[in-house]
DNA sequence: TAGGCGCCTTGACTTGAGTCAATCTCTGAC
DNA sequence: GTCAGAGATTGACTCAAGTCAAGGCGCCTA
């Protein structure tokens, strides 16, 4: 997958030397210390700690459950799956990564990587040694800061669907949610395509499979969406968020 | 509450200087900053900025949704319980947090408590003004480690309950965490109460009360529990330990 | 173009947990 | 000691979502 297919994902910053940095603003990292204000020479910095990963290939693994954890990631390009399989064989699907969001976090706290990550689609990384981001936070207060709202926002996001939520809020939270996201980044609100198949939408969203199908068939059958395959349209967002918003709280 | 209460909370160093420094060791920071092999003028820089408060008596809020972040606070004795109130005035409740855990690490993104904070018994609690302790982490590496861990590990409990489980894996869970929790801080891992009313631990479970009332009862019936109000004895942790272990992963 | 294979959809039936309503049991106030 | 009220329990009924089984659609390969 070519930087061409991603024009808005590039953020160019003048160092004191003259000379171009050139960041994928998708990194949550460089984009958000960018915004914070953090100064050229952090930038810079924190530039030469990222190392760029990839392509992998969809059913491809970042990195499996109990592999040693080193580094965090952000999300380049595609789509990450992240997951664990219970002793009885099944799977459970934690999340999702779009674009710019960070993958590991949850690794940081037992050394080992918790669940593991798969690709669903062509993805591209950028991989920051998680030793070395740690030195360099604390040099610079602003990627310390940083950090600590990455995880403390994932804490918050791992509560919304734990409560007892209906079939239908779920999968219109689940939507909203990813609109939100893909917007966050320059993509499409209202138009883009699900990358992961139904079971594994349903298996995240704790439903069974036939479930995630017959309620894209009601929101399809009241108008306020239209799904043809993995291609979905949003035709009345307001609607969806009216139903998800007990779920996102807003 | 006495300190003598807890005869088993307070950790003793001797600084250089020939002064005792006294720790509540229920402090995750500065037990874990100990566990960690932090010297002693960490620790004494980490001691100054513990500010102890409370008591909280039953039903005092600690913080409320919307206060704006401040500090973060290590639970020093009581429980302290977290919780939302959705737009139709129903409450949600997110954990209950034991003596020596954290509260307010989610409130760190977005600079306000995203949860109200209350106390179901007469809490204490050790408080850190999370800017000082921001900087802190700049100049203790362990501190900052310690920071980042307690962060992570909160990823991975939120998820735990998020799952399909049935309700005698939930309350089964409920109970192996809480008994864990107790005994990591030296309380009795086999008799312990529960602080809390059966609406909220229906409500933590997505349960309705009735439904913990039945499932308490089958597993008293069982032999695998005792219970008596809110007093509570496990007859056979290990089976309790099976029905959670699909839950727990251990 | 035919065949095979995932993935998805649909319908019929089942069930675990919620809801509703009645009753019980502590506890604390007077 | 008695009463009131909150919290907890129990039973009867309901329903949202799961399960099971069958069939459809799109896509790849030969």
């Amino acid at each position: 997958m070519s930087d061409v297919a991603f024009p808005r994902l590039d953020t160019r910053v003048l160092a004191d030397d003259g000379n171009e940095l050139r960041f994928c603003s998708t990194c949550a990292f460089s984009q958000a210390c960018l915004d914070q204000g953090m100064d050229k020479a952090a930038l810079g910095e924190l530039h030469v700690l990222v190392e760029h990963v990839g392509p992998f290939r969809a059913g491809d693994h970042i990195f499996r459950e109990g592999d040693p954890f080193e580094a965090i990631a952000a999300v380049r390009a595609g789509t990450v799956k992240t997951y664990v399989v219970d002793r009885d064989g099944h799977e459970h699907v934690h999340g999702f990564h779009l674009p710019g969001e960070v993958i590991g976090l949850n690794a940081i706290d037992g050394d080992r990587y918790p669940c593991n990550a798969i690709a669903l689609d062509t993805v591209m990384l950028c991989r920051f040694s998680f030793p070395k981001i740690s030195v360099l936070a604390t040099r610079l207060p602003g990627l310390q800061r940083q950090l600590f709202r990455l995880l403390s926002r994932d804490i918050g996001r791992a509560a919304l669907l734990a409560g007892d939520w209906s079939a239908d809020q779920r999968m219109a939270a689940f939507l909203v949610g990813i609109s939100r996201r893909l917007a966050a980044r320059g993509f499409s609100a209202t138009r883009f395509q699900l990358t992961m198949p139904r079971t594994d939408i349903a298996n995240y969203l704790r439903l069974a499979p036939e479930t995630v199908s017959r309620v894209l068939r009601r929101l399809q059958e009241d108008g306020i969406l239209s799904v043809e395959r993995r291609e979905l349209e949003l035709l009345q967002p307001d609607r969806l968020e009216a139903l998800a918003a007990p779920i996102l709280r807003d």
